[in-house]
RNA sequence: GCUGGUGUGGCGGAACGGCAGACGCACACGACUCAAAAUCGUGCGGGAAACCAUGUGGGUUCAAAUCCCACCACCAGCACCA
């Protein structure tokens, strides 16, 4: 048997794709509906593109080519998210600028994603880090920063001493991942946004999209929404501090109270406190710790006591001790909790390790001796409070109510709702970001950079690596620094600081649907012709930071009418990775990445494209193998092959497998079933090849229903076998009648246990089916004594129960 | 620890209340060939059989890989969230 060439076949139509323009959309086709399908762009890392990365990439070029054939003006772009660390640090270990190290990055990627044959609409390509695209990033910045939404606050940072402020990934154990040296944390102002004003529309409007359940269920617990009470304590000391809990009607067993090292009651405390010296030691412990390592890694429940001054329960004066604990952040909440041993296991293990003695259970049902009796044990359970005044004896549901209330009516308390969620830092001390478009002046403070300045453009400069002290690189560069106010005209200073990669990525989709525009960052109608996005697909790993980043920009940008839709995804999908052979993530150093090109040179594209999409479920993780990719080239062989077997009219006998193999890939691939689909149009080509012929007709439908996921074969049969133009094909209709079987298979079952397989009509009634059941030898082998019960599931089963 | 996810032949996987193992890989055999590769075809969970088999143990059901409860293992993300 002959086998087709791929590599000249798929040079050949990319050529010609090109050349005709022909994934170039408009923003308008008459007669046409529009359809929108991203993938995250691709952050152009130096290693380039592995097999990995191309299920995704080919994935959804099947169902945007699938959607065209369909007939819909469909957006499939691509770009690359340029800003960010690796490429700086790529660039000084090379002695380069981040401007060329990105150039040659994105040159690779664009040769591998275009040599897999995908329909992307290059004239639409987009660069975050060029200044006609972060001008528009800033100019956004700027209307954040005008409607309230951008500030600067003290937040904490990693901080080295010989590297600088460090991003999370740069910390390893506490430890500076470049230079080794322990690292601390260290209070720094940074631009952060306020994205926690929109907590609440990121949780409920998520009813507006389809995304996949557990995207919206890891969503959902990110910004973890938690009604609870806000509580004002007095001390002995006469300051006063609130705590949140979400556990009130434990009041009564608060047995000490802990509040953040490094928070502002603390330092309010700091007078009374007779033991400084100790607690002054701890904070400098805390500093040492990230937040991940003091939830994390601080099984130890590390504390110390703040002595001379006592906390007073304000439901029954009693006086309490006040604990400093590494566990209770100052971000979240008031920093401060009350703590109640009997009811909270942190608690428990807290003052077991502290000795403070006296727990009290005030909830009954459990036993609190060796262990804490908690909500999810004691909650919906009709459990009653003791110990609790004038609230004994009610049931834990009222008596949460009814001490909110007491306490609300007092003036000591407010209903309050927390989130998990923490505003977004948006500063980082780095060069390679979009500057910060904003000026300090001493006589009018932070003003914006006026819009018509924009952008404020990277100075390209020989020496942009961190600096030791943490302030920004650019800060050293007084050509960019030195600047006059826009305010009065008097001498002020830029903002330094740069964005995080986050920036441009929160709105990338937008500038597709209007990639040129030198006015606006998208005219209206260019949003609105294809906003929201039908389809998007991207990594696990973003489901909650990119992804919620992007609602929110959206849902301002909504606010303010500038975006046309509430939610800016209408479906979100997530695709699993694909692991090196050996089951482990491909990485270089592990010696198991496999290049895609590698892959093409031997078997083409199309085959590649074809076993990404069989390889297994798209949101599994499933392992690379060498030996896929060749069944698959086997398989568009024998469908190239089908072309010395064709006959004039359609074979009557393959109109059944046909007919479900048209609606069996439509479906599944609107399913996001690539897997299944390769399957029927393997099981399709079995039967083609039993009969060994096929019509013209029927060719021509099944070659359609493969050209997805291998468009080149497709066109190049198309040519071969004088079908037409292959743009002027339309998706094949499945027709029914072809489906409907007269006779079926159905399974006979004793006693739940199949014993045999019988023919009969497909619209037998239960009687005839049962008749024919009972004629049978090997059912009757089965049916002994008295038949108590028959069950018939219609075409599924029957069941006779003995 | 928390959150999300996953456990099915030698392997990748299918079925997601109704014949477990579709489809493919690997393997074996046959055809073609001087021969090999390629190709085409046949077989392929275990067991002599009764039967046993979808991580483990329970439960619901006429019927469970699928639904419920408990547990174990693995993967990913993480900020002990009071």
């Amino acid at each position: 048997m002959k086998q087709y060439n791929p590599a000249e076949i798929e040079n050949k139509w990319q050529q010609k794709w090109k050349e005709e323009k022909r994934f170039e959309v408009q923003n308008h086709q008459p007669g046409k509906q529009n359809r929108y399908v991203l993938i995250e762009f691709p952050y152009p890392s130096g290693k380039g593109l592995h097999t990995g990365h191309v299920r995704s990439y080919s994935a959804m070029d099947a169902v945007a080519r699938k959607l065209r054939i369909q007939g819909y003006n469909v957006l499939f772009p691509m770009g690359c998210d340029a800003f960010g660390l690796e490429a700086e640090r790529t660039a000084i270990r090379e002695k380069k600028l981040p401007q060329e190290i990105v150039a040659r990055n994105i040159a690779t990627f664009k040769k591998q994603l275009q040599k897999l044959g995908l329909s992307v609409d290059w004239s639409r390509e987009i660069n975050t880090s060029d200044p006609d695209y972060y001008k528009w990033t800033q100019w956004q910045f700027l209307q954040f920063y005008k409607h309230g939404l951008a500030e600067k606050r003290e937040m904490l940072v990693n901080y080295c001493p010989n590297c600088g402020v460090l991003a999370n990934e740069e910390v390893e154990d506490g430890k500076c991942c470049q230079c080794g040296r322990d690292t601390t944390q260290k209070p720094k102002e940074q631009w952060i946004l306020k994205i926690t004003n929109y907590a609440d529309r990121l949780i409920d409007d998520l009813a507006l999209t389809n995304y996949m359940p557990h995207i919206k269920t890891s969503q959902i617990n990110w910004i973890g929404r938690s009604e609870g009470v806000e509580v004002d304590f007095a001390t002995t000391a006469g300051v006063n501090f609130s705590i949140f809990t979400t556990c009130i009607e434990t009041i009564y067993g608060i047995t000490f109270m802990v509040v953040a090292p490094d928070g502002k009651i603390v330092k309010e405390l700091k007078p009374y406190i007779t033991n400084w010296d100790e607690v002054s030691e701890y904070q400098k412990q805390t500093a040492k710790k990230s937040d991940f390592m003091r939830c994390e890694l601080n099984k130890d429940k590390s504390g110390v006591q703040l002595k001379g001054v006592m906390a007073i329960n304000p439901v029954n004066g009693k006086q309490v001790p006040i604990y400093a604990g590494d566990f209770v952040l100052a971000s979240y909440g008031t920093g401060a909790v009350m703590a109640v041993p009997a009811h909270d296991q942190r608690d428990f293990e807290f003052a077991a390790k502290h000795n403070i003695g006296g727990n009290i259970q005030v909830i009954s049902g459990g036993d609190v001796t060796e262990h804490a009796f908690e909500k999810t044990d004691y909650l919906g359970k009709g459990c009653i409070l003791i110990n609790s005044e004038q609230f004994t004896g009610q049931i834990v549901e009222e008596a949460k109510k009814n001490i909110t209330d007491y306490l609300v009516k007092k003036g000591i308390a407010r209903k309050n709702q927390n989130y998990r969620l923490s505003d977004w830092c948006f500063s980082r001390q780095r060069y390679w970001g979009e500057p910060i478009p904003m000026v300090y002046c001493d006589k009018c403070g932070w003003q914006p950079v006026p819009e018509d300045q924009l952008p404020v453009t990277l100075p390209i400069v020989d020496n942009y690596e961190p600096d030791k002290e943490g302030n920004s690189p650019l800060a050293r560069i007084d050509s960019f620094v030195n600047t006059t106010c826009p305010c009065c005209g008097g001498v002020a200073k830029r903002e330094t600081d740069t964005m995080p990669g986050w920036a441009g990525s929160s709105w990338y989709y937008m500038r597709y649907c209007d990639p040129n525009n030198s006015k606006e960052f998208a005219s209206s109608d260019a949003l609105k012709a294809w906003l929201p996005v039908n389809l998007y697909n991207g990594g696990n790993e973003h489901t909650t930071r990119h992804l919620l980043f992007a609602r929110f920009w959206n849902k301002f940008l909504f606010d303010i009418g500038l975006s046309p839709v509430k939610e800016p995804f209408d479906s979100r999908v997530s695709q699993g990775i694909v692991l090196g052979a050996n089951g482990v993530k491909m990485s270089k150093s592990l010696g198991n990445v496999v290049d895609p090109l590698d892959v093409i040179n031997q078997y083409g594209a199309d085959a590649l494209r074809v076993w990404e999409a069989f390889m297994g479920d798209y949101f599994e993780t499933v392992n690379w193998s060498d030996d896929g990719t060749k069944s698959a080239f086997r398989l568009l062989n024998r469908i190239w092959n089908m072309k010395e077997v064709l006959v004039e009219n359609n074979v009557t006998e393959l109109d059944y497998a046909i007919n479900h193999a048209i609606k069996k890939v439509t479906e599944d691939i609107d399913n996001i079933k690539f897997n299944t689909a390769i399957a029927e149009i393997m099981t399709c080509t079995n039967e083609i090849y039993k009969l060994n012929k096929i019509g013209k007709a029927q060719y021509k439908n099944f070659v359609t229903l493969i050209s997805p996921f291998a468009p080149h074969i497709a066109e190049e049969i198309f040519e071969e076998c004088g079908f037409g133009e292959f743009k002027d094909q339309t998706w094949p209709t499945v027709d029914e009648s072809k489906l409907v079987l007269t006779q079926i298979e159905l399974p006979v079952q004793v006693n739940g246990k199949v014993r045999a397989v019988i023919k009969v009509a497909a619209d037998a009634s239960a009687d005839e089916v049962k008749n024919i059941a009972l004629q049978v030898t090997e059912v009757l082998k089965y049916v002994t004594g008295d038949i108590k019960k028959v069950i018939y599931v219609p075409k599924k089963i029957l069941n006779f129960i003995v």
